[in-house]
This record gives structure tokens, sequence and C-alpha cells, in this order.
DNA sequence: ATTGTGGCCTGCCCGC
DNA sequence: TGCGGGCAGGCCACAA
């Protein structure tokens, strides 16, 4: 599942689809465009145009096109990147192995014959022109004390709903959620807005360690927690028998004895 | 405004 | 062996 680190490859695989001439579009899904685009409107904005900057906040890729808008790309849970034939993460969580031409939801052919494919089997992803992307909270990549502290302050939300949600903090998902907090000693369950100090910045030490070690790890990989959340694992601490619930809309697994 | 819930999507896993 | 219900989670619409 594409969270930040995931989405971080696919910037960076993006990065050698800059100043290339877009001879072609091919949108053959029409649920995968948002925002009330259509293959025809793609068509317009892109063919005969560069993408001139590969950026992301968050879990959105951003390619501003040149004298154009800015297509925005999701990867929903199963969405990867391939460009010119080159996947941007192999072995994705949750995805199928194989590949069906039909999960190519959105395709554009260069004028020097390579291609940006995002693939998609759950279609939970999507397409967008000019995504809003002033209701984004700050990237959690680059994530201060202080701007978490002002993500979580005065909230009575559990603090996996509060670090899970977009608006608040970008980039964040369930099993990096899952993973800061375990490595933080925080329940899932605690209301966001209790967090001392100590606790705010113990907090910020694991979301950036977690971060910039899937960041190195390129985003093929998941923390420490990972393997143990399934009926019956261990906290690998401790060796206690995780507990599951749902918190955010989301499963949450975290260790009884050493979060509070 | 804040917080919670349900639905979307579809491949896969487990139990029958 | 085949079948079907439940599950996975990012995101959005909507409810309270």
């Amino acid at each position: 599942m594409p969270e930040l680190p995931e989405v971080e490859a696919y910037r960076l695989l993006a990065e050698g689809a800059l100043h290339r001439e877009i001879a072609m579009v091919v949108a053959p899904d029409p649920w995968f465009l948002k925002g009330g685009i259509d293959a025809g409107m793609l068509d317009d904005v892109l063919v005969g145009r560069r993408f001139v900057e590969a950026g992301r906040i968050g879990k959105l890729l951003l390619l501003p096109v040149e004298h154009g808008p800015v297509v925005g790309i999701r990867f929903g849970m199963t969405g990867t990147l391939v460009v010119d034939g080159t996947s941007g993460v192999d072995g994705l969580l949750y995805a199928p192995r194989r590949h069906e031409p039909a999960w190519d939801r959105f395709s554009i052919g260069f004028a020097d014959g390579g291609s940006l494919v995002v693939r998609d089997p759950r279609r939970l992803g999507g397409i967008s022109l000019d995504p809003a992307t002033a209701g984004l909270g700050p990237d959690a990549a680059s994530l201060t004390v202080a701007e978490l502290t002002a993500a979580l302050a005065g909230s009575k939300a559990p603090v996996k709903a509060r670090l899970l949600d977009q608006s608040r903090i970008s980039g964040v998902g369930n099993l990096i959620g899952d993973e800061v907090l375990w490595r933080s000693g925080l329940s899932p369950q605690r209301a966001a807005g209790s967090l001392s100090t100590d606790e705010l910045r113990t907090l910020h030490g694991a979301l950036a360690e977690v971060i910039a070690d899937l960041l190195a790890r390129g985003g093929s990989h998941l923390g420490d927690l990972m393997e143990e959340r399934h009926v019956g694992g261990r906290c690998p601490k401790d060796g206690t028998e995780l507990v599951r619930a749902t918190i955010g809309g989301r499963t949450s697994w975290w260790c009884p004895v050493h979060q509070h």
C-alpha cells in the first residue's frame, strides 16, 4: 500500500519522465479520472507538451505540465507507477503480483517511444488536474516537532486517527501509523491532545526515524511491527500478544503492555 | 468545527 | 474441489 515512502519512490522514478514530449494519452477508465475530467481533456492539455517537474505532498504525486495544468496522481492502496517499463516499487503489499493489461488505468506514450503508466488493480487511486493542495497538512517527511504538536493539539480524537488525517499531516498511512506508535510506546487510543511534551518529542523522533528508514529502503518494506499485524502476532519488543481494534476507521494493532 | 461511519473498488485468503 | 464471505486501506461523502 503506497504511503509516503512509496510515493516518494514514484516521484523519483517520475523524474525520468520529465522534459520528454508527450505523444499519446490512454485513459480507458472513466472511474479513474477524478474531478469531472475525461480522456479528451487529458489529450488536450498533455499531447505535444512535457512534464516539467515531479513533486509530492504526502501521498499525492504532482506533475506540472509546461503551459498547462498540474497532473495529480493518487495511488490508493494498490497503485504503482511504471516508467519505461520500470516499476517504482516491487512487491507492493496487498497488491497482486501478476499483471493484467486492464490494470493499466492511465498511460502516457512519449514521442521517444517510452511510457509512463499508472497501474492499479483495485482502482482506488485516480488522476486529477490541478488538485487542491491547500487542504493538505505539512508533509510527514519534513515535519517539525512544532508542526506535530499543532496537528495533535486540543483534539479528543484518538492519536492514531489524527496521524492518519491528511488535512493535519500528509503522508502517514495505517501501517506507518501503527509502527510509529509502537516505537513510541503510545496507545493508538490515546486522545491526540493528551500527549505530554516528552511524548510528542518521542513520537516526532519515531516518525522521522521510520520515514527516513523506509525512504532509504525505497519504500519496498515496512517496519518491525509489520510482520506481527495478524491474529496471534506478538510484540517484537516484549513478546506480548498484540491486540486489535478499529480506530479512525482502520485496523490498528498494538502492544497492550508497553503502549499506553 | 470536529469526530465518526459507511461505501467505493477488487483480488486474495480462509473456512466450509 | 469449488464457492462465497470477509478482509485489506486510501479517500470521500455524509451524519451527528
